[in-house]
DNA sequence: GAAAAATAGTTTAAGATTAAAAGAACTCGT
DNA sequence: ACGAGTTCTTTTAATCTTAAACTATTTTTC
């Protein structure tokens, strides 16, 4: 991270990515890496909610949750939902809401926990779903696809020494979902 | 509830990121790459939100307003400012306003066109701004930080060839804010 | 068993976000 | 000047999001 050598003046962008160097040459690296990767991954997201509301007038959370469920046949928790999801209970709770109120997916509440509550994708639900993930799955490829096959894998790897990175940083379990108690 | 678990083999991940493998060959290579990198940038992005509130008491959002501002220093058009955020101009609004009332910025209708309003950071602002990019900065070389310099080069560069492969299929300009003259 | 602790979800209050429409001010051709 | 079109911003309506407080239920502890 030392004596990186006098940075290749890159092509003037004016994007979230642009000008970083405000700071003498403090973690200059670490924070055009970051940068350029929240901004890659905006870009991408932002095209995918725009096509998922212009094609199928959802959203990318409803989505989302929805691609949970489907891999989840016989149902699952909400909270099992939240974690996977990687967001509040809170925001699950409207989410499923309104799911439940377009028809697309139930909830029962569970008999043995009274506390607990299962969702699953209604056969409609499953239907649309299909239509959904096809069209996604090629929008993916469409934005991805000028990579190259090995580049791609390539990313992929060194992704995840990142994930590895940032894992170890917050000391979080590398990917459990049950972090099982320390 | 262990007994709905997926049984991860090898190394399988549960996260938001695991089992790409619905589609029969369809994509996979894109798909599971999209998969990591939004898992990736949302694992950064969750841990700076966290530290910004529990450090600072303040958002990304806001954070990001002020870092516009800071590379600023004789204000900015607020339709700049959303183009270089890449959010809308009414989100802009919403942020300016609670930014203003906390004394942070401050807004000043132009003069020669009274549609436009600049914005920029008081000093008050400029001072807790340097507080807040000093952390900031710290955070994300730490998170980032384990990964070796010529990996974090590697993975930048990787990355810019992902934006121009996103940026094509868009076929949006590369990356211009500014139509260059000539 | 009853009190205490833990767990599953919901509610609440505030903010962030967008698309679409409206409002206000400017430009320009005629 | 006039008005049509453009540009800059705000408003509106809906959704998404979170943290914190709350309710209901189960589990643990003594």
């Amino acid at each position: 991270m030392s004596s990186t050598r006098p940075v290749p003046r890159e092509h003037e962008h004016i994007d979230a990515e642009s000008k970083v160097g405000e700071s003498p040459q403090h973690h200059r690296a670490e924070l055009r890496l970051w940068l350029r990767l929240l901004t890659v991954a905006n870009l991408i997201e932002a095209e995918i909610r725009k096509r998922l509301r212009e094609t199928f007038d959802t959203t990318l959370p409803r989505f989302d949750l929805m691609a949970q469920l489907e891999r989840a046949p016989d149902g699952i928790l909400l909270g099992e939902l939240s974690r996977r999801m990687m967001v509040s209970n809170g925001n699950v709770t409207g989410l499923v809401e309104r799911l439940v109120q377009e028809g697309l997916i139930e909830r029962q509440v569970s008999e043995r926990d009274r506390r607990a509550a299962l969702v699953r994708l209604t056969e409609h639900g499953r239907t649309v779903f299909a239509d959904m993930a096809r069209a996604h799955s090629d929008w993916v490829a469409e934005l991805l696809g000028q990579l190259p096959a090995e580049e791609q894998k390539a990313l992929w790897q060194r992704l995840g020494d990142l994930k590895l990175s940032v894992h170890a940083a917050t000391r979080s379990a590398p990917d459990e979902t049950k972090p099982e108690k320390t």
